[in-house]
DNA sequence: CTTGACCTTCACATGGGTGTGATAGTCAGA
DNA sequence: TCTGACTATCACACCCATGTGAAGGTCAAG
């Protein structure tokens, strides 16, 4: 499909779409005409792409980690790399400590939540 | 306490100290001197925006949901603001996303991380 | 009284993600 | 063949969170 498509099934702008390619996250084939034609496996990797990025963490970082995301994991362990290991694990553990953080603020929403229509509904 | 042992406890330079304060934030009673001067109980919050912002959320949707944060929520109830109830409750749904992806992430590089070990572990 | 560690404000810079507009090529359909 | 909806590249500009540095005030300790 061509970026439009893309940009509509993931609601992602052109521009961003892109930029992605620019920072190497993503690398669409190009037709004759110069037009990127992406593959249909991009649209879940730019969803990806762009659940990260809300998530504050730079496209250096997402680089580096978005080929370890797939559910096919079996298939791209050649390299040992040390290096990439720790990056992972870190990444994982920071992972760990953002979904504790959230499960506190989203306990502490619902709970302001409740109050309000509590107080609501008494107040009336 | 005065900036520069806020900083150190939460290790948040001043600058973004004072920035916070002029995003409205966090609100430091002032020495005489001019001296901002910062209550125990900011520490905490201090925190608590380093990690919204870490996450990537805009100090203007933190200054909106900060105060429903505290663990003494039954204080604060006592406008029935539907606004801020649909903010809270959007914000409250994106926490549930946001936990969602993460689970999905850390669950994948943990998959991801094990197969290099076990790769690394074979391949010797 | 001076030094040094703190604090103040102000201002300018930077980096990353994003918006927007200019200019131009492609191509299907009226 | 011309129009309109795409696409391309390039460039400038914005927002926001941050860094950094200048110029100066406060205050405790030597």
């Amino acid at each position: 499909m061509r970026i439009g498509e893309l940009a509509r099934k993931t609601d992602v702008p052109p521009r961003m779409l892109r930029y992605y390619e620019e920072q190497g996250l993503v690398t669409p084939r190009r037709l004759d005409n110069g037009y990127r034609e992406y593959d249909e496996y991009l649209v879940d990797r730019v969803r990806k792409i762009r659940g990260l990025l809300d998530a504050g963490i730079p496209t250096r970082i997402i680089g580096a980690i978005l080929p370890c995301l797939g559910q096919t994991s079996a298939i791209v362990v050649d390299d040992p790399d040390p290096e990439l290991r720790a990056m992972l694990v870190e990444q994982h553990d920071k992972m760990i400590e953002r979904i504790a953080f959230f499960e506190q603020n989203r306990d502490a929403l619902s709970r302001y939540i409740d109050a309000m229509d509590r107080a609501a509904a008494t107040g009336d």
